[in-house]
RNA sequence: GCCUCGGUGGUGGAAUUGGUAGACACGCAGGACUUAAAAUCCUGUUCGCCGAAAAAGCGAGUGCGGGUUCGAUUCCCGCCCGAGGCACCA
């Protein structure tokens, strides 16, 4: 009999789903445990192989959580809203509804391919009306709460409202404006209006002004990646900035919380690194300068700057405020007037990644100058662009001694620079040093710049001139799009006031649209819905929500997937709680992963849920790389040469399709036949065989070089590709896919089947009991792939089983009592045969629900060590050992040692080290 | 520039706390079975030296240069290279 998987993964997949063994209880008395997979967007080109690696991870975990007792949640769903399936619907008309319910279909039949053990009764699709009306639902929770600064936690609107009429905002202040400020009569004196826009200035989800990348010609707003050198990626449009009403969600009020909750769980430190940096927590201060406005008009009197360094503060020589500051105007001088308009105007023709990307020092004067608080001297007031205007405050003190950047700003414009810092500075580069003592610092002289930071504030301060200040880097989080594909926001324009929907009213149901056109004056296309648009006497919001909308809670809808009256029942997330494990890639470090943690947070705070970080463990899994393999055209000819050859020519690099190539060897008669173009190509050869050249990079259609889980499945079995993905290498690590190692891991399943069956005498498993040897192997295999699989070393605990089959094998094993538990241990990461072989053995019930077996260390137990014997550190030699020898013992024997006595050429050893269970290691005198 | 991760045979990788470097595989070479192929099995496979060969031995060896140690892929210092992320972030 022989192992014939296709048969057997179709039975036991058909047989699973029939007996609904995956369906998991909220209802049990075993311990839970949750594990998550990142879900996918449903593109249109499905899956390769790199996907399901981090799929397989988890699904092998859930498998081995579920052996060892626990009730494991393990769902999987679709991220199905997004740009791509609009794009496909402009190109091709067919609806995006349409169009995502393929995709999901093709990846549906994909992932059922692989064998996972998803509860698909929980499935979940962000796109689905009855999943995103909880979205909608939790953005007006957000709308209705604002951050309580004081106990770091999100409350109603209404209570911040009754405090307002009792004392107005002086506890508050308004994270929206800054200097707002008012009391409680002036409060219940204002107009409903302007109580929903200073309401608006607090809420978590909030309407205000943004900039976005308009594209008139195509009449559409464009993400900063599809703009390119001021011009629109497609059609190479020019791309100019609009102020737009946006959604945004004020989550840098979340910003020290989300720091701070970092600690407590567990990613990788690269992670935590990713996202601390993207919050950007610094201290330093804001101080207001004395303009010296000669000129200019008088309204504005201070220009205000955030700085890490105020023990620098002697050393300002020049002022730089950003292009888009708002003072530019006021400030700049007649004579300047031309410079700084031409200046603003070339800044304004340039796009955002332009302006970060490039190292050219530009910047104007404006002709106007600070005072300098403690000296009497001028300061000239720069405007350049490496100045953010969204960062501190838009402006800063340079102090080009101390600062690369304001140093090299200073030599461009011939700034005389000011040394604070003696001979900390060369005149070369700035030394951004807090070592040095302080020069021509005025009180901070003699002070280490370190110590002068905090005299430095305190004077400040005193002086009413500046005060400490904690800076974020992280912006509020822009929430709405000029899109169609995306949640409609259940909020009706009334008079110019956003009036959030009532929850009866959910959801708020994208209305059908063929035609995705965009809507006039940069809105999105459901703006040409007038008659969907026109609502109880208001105008609906015609933006929808973005891509991270739906997937910054989907995690605890698989809780309790059918719920009508709550997005999940408390009780449901009470008991599953966080989830124990999430598996996906890095490229969500700090959008998803920060989005969903504020979402947990809020909810959190207004009491929908008992905890405020969702995910205690996360483990990136890398990506596989695609194979490439190219082919060398000599330029303007048909001829291609090998890649051994191709230094001799002028040649084109080409990608080939890696199915018409083996290993590296082309088959030239498939190329010819693969494109029109390529069938009158020559070939130069070497000796005969045409060599491609090989290139690891992403997976990709372009470069022919996607392979499909499918085929491979077909070919080997999902057992086989199961254990193979895990095989690779570690799971968090980049990897290259080579199919052709997949033949090693195939072969080990067909040996293990051969302890089972013989292809003459059909099957070989016996009752005799198996011997000690065999428990020895059997239990150290155990061993190890129980504590590989625990810290996700799966790759290792692959090879286990590969030893542990070599090892029965040799010792001719077949005894049924061994080989069954085996089966256990195997179910998590080849269940399909593990389940044929357990029915063949007889075993009652389904090995999914096993006990996994208890390692019995007396099987274990060894009474002598082979040791190797080093001299000075290079072992020559090894020495069989009882486990209990002495120190004395191993001197005794090591000495009579031949090889050993061969180094000691009849001298006595300076000393011999003997670790237990680890070594021995002789040093020569 | 900054942050993070990495660099080990022809290839993927192993070595969990400083203790036999190269597990397990792929590939390759040779052999067995076969008319042949597939499948399967066996042997070898870090490099160099010595040898007809085998055995044994010697030397080198985990990106490079130092250091700590009886002993370093592992720890420390200084470099080089690669991948990913962030970025005129004051």
């Amino acid at each position: 009999m022989e192992y014939a998987f296709r048969n057997i993964e179709r039975k036991w997949q058909e047989n699973w789903k029939a007996s609904n063994a995956y369906k998991v209880s909220n209802d049990s008395t075993k311990p839970k445990y949750y594990v998550l997979d990142m879900f996918p967007y449903p593109s249109g080109a499905g899956l390769h192989v790199g996907h399901p690696l981090g799929y397989i991870a988890s699904d092998v975990f859930s498998r081995y959580k579920r052996l060892k007792g626990f009730n494991v949640l393990h769902p999987m769903g679709y991220d199905s809203f997004g740009l791509p399936a609009e794009q496909y619907a402009i190109e091709h008309g067919i609806p995006p509804a349409v169009s995502t319910d393929q995709n999901i279909a093709t990846f549906r039949s994909q992932l059922d391919k692989i064998g996972f053990c998803y509860d698909w009764e929980r499935e979940v699709r962000t796109s689905d009306k009855e999943y995103y009306k909880w979205t909608q639902w939790i953005f007006l929770q957000l709308f209705d709460s604002w951050m309580d600064r004081r106990q770091q936690k999100a409350r109603r609107i209404s209570e911040l409202m009754a405090s307002f009429e009792s004392e107005g905002n002086a506890s508050h202040p308004c994270p929206g404006e800054k200097n707002l400020s008012f009391t409680a009569s002036a409060w219940l004196a204002f107009s409903e209006k302007r109580k929903a826009e200073i309401l608006m200035h607090y809420r978590l989800a909030f309407c205000g002004i943004g900039e976005v990348n308009w594209c008139e010609a195509l009449g559409t707003v464009l993400a900063n990646d599809e703009v390119i050198n001021g011009v629109s990626e497609r059609g190479g449009h020019p791309v100019v900035k609009k102020k737009l009403r946006q959604w945004y969600l004020r989550i840098t009020e979340y910003a020290e919380r989300l720091l701070a909750g970092l600690q407590t769980v567990d990613f990788s430190e690269s992670m935590k690194d990713m996202q601390s940096n993207w919050i950007g927590k610094s201290f330093g201060a804001e101080i207001d300068f004395e303009l010296d406005l000669a000129q200019a008009s008088a309204e504005v009197s201070k220009l205000k700057v955030y700085t890490t360094r105020p023990d620098t503060i002697f050393g300002i020589d020049f002022m730089v405020i950003a292009p888009e500051h708002e003072l530019v105007a006021s400030i700049t001088t007649a004579e300047q007037a031309a410079a700084v308009n031409s200046y603003i105007e070339y800044v304004n023709s340039r796009s955002e990644r332009e302006r970060m990307a490039e190292k050219k020092i530009t910047g104007v004067f404006s002709g106007s100058y600070c005072k300098h608080p403690f000296e009497d001297r001028k300061i000239p007031v720069w405007i350049s662009e490496y100045v953010l205007a969204g960062y501190g405050t838009g402006a800063i003190m340079a102090v080009p001694c101390g600062d690369e950047r304001d140093f090299k700003f200073a030599n461009h414009f011939n700034i005389p620079i000011t040394n604070i810092i003696g001979s900390f500075y060369d005149g070369t580069e700035a030394n951004p040093t807090k070592e040095a003592k302080l020069e021509n610092s005025g009180f901070l002289n003699g002070l280490l710049m370190s110590d002068a930071i905090a005299v430095a504030l305190d004077k400040l301060e005193a002086l009413g001139i500046g005060k400490r200040h904690t800076n974020y880097k992280m912006r509020d989080a822009a929430f709405s799009r000029q899109r169609y594909w995306g949640e409609p926001f259940p909020i009706v324009w009334k008079a110019e006031v956003a009036a959030p929907l009532s929850s009866s009213e959910l959801p708020v149901v994208l209305p059908p649209m063929t035609d995705l056109r965009p809507g006039p004056d940069a809105q999105g296309p459901l703006a040409n819905l007038p008659e969907w648009a026109a609502f109880e006497g208001g105008t609906r919001e015609v933006n929808t929500m973005p891509g991270y909308a739906g997937s910054s809670w989907y995690f605890l809808r698989y809780m309790d997937p059918k719920n009508t009256d709550a997005f999940c029942s408390r009780e449901a997330s009470d008991y599953w709680g966080q989830v124990d494990l999430y598996i996906g890639g890095t490229e969500h470090a700090v959008g998803h992963l920060l989005y969903s943690r504020m979402w947990t947070k809020a909810l959190f705070d207004l009491g929908y849920i008992g905890f405020d970080e969702p995910f205690k463990r996360l483990v990136n899994q890398g990506k596989i790389g695609g194979d490439s393999r190219l082919v060398y055209r000599i330029r303007g000819t048909k001829k291609f040469v090998s890649a051994g050859l191709k230094d001799q020519h002028e040649t084109d690099e080409l990608h080939v399709d890696v199915s018409m190539v083996d290993g590296l060897d082309l088959d030239m008669e498939a190329f010819k036949q693969w494109k029109p173009d390529f069938a009158e190509a020559t070939f130069i050869t070497e000796d005969g065989v045409y060599k491609c050249g090989s290139r690891l990079e992403k997976m990709s259609k372009r470069y022919f070089n996607v392979v499909n889980p499918d085929d491979i499945v077909e070919r080997y079995g999902a057992d086989t590709f199961r254990m193979y993905e895990m095989f690779l290498g570690p799971v968090e690590q980049d990897k290259p896919w080579d199919t052709k190692g997949i033949e090693g891991v195939h072969r080990f399943m067909k040996k293990l089947w051969r302890l089972f069956f013989d292809v003459e005498k059909g099957a070989v498993f016996n009752d005799i009991p198996a011997s000690d040897a065999a428990w020895k192997a059997f239990y150290k295999m155990v061993k190890k792939v129980e504590e590989d699989t625990a810290r996700f070393s799966f790759n290792t605990a692959v090879s286990s089983f590969m030893i542990g089959v070599n090892d029965l094998t040799d010792l001719h094993c077949h005894s049924k009592d061994l080989l069954a538990q085996f089966l256990v241990v195997l179910a998590p990461y080849a269940p399909h045969i593990a389940e044929e072989l357990w029915a063949v053995l007889g075993q009652s019930g389904s090995v999914l629900d096993a006990s996994y077996p208890a390692v019995e260390e007396k099987y274990l137990v060894e009474t002598s060590k082979e040791y190797p014997v080093a001299i000075n550190g290079k072992t020559r030699t090894t020495l069989n050992l009882d486990i209990n020898a002495t120190q004395a013992d191993v001197e005794a024997l090591v000495l009579v040692d031949p090889i050993v006595m061969k180094w000691l050429e009849g001298k006595p050893p300076k000393k011999i080290i003997y670790v237990k269970n680890k070594m021995i290691n002789v040093v020569l005198g």
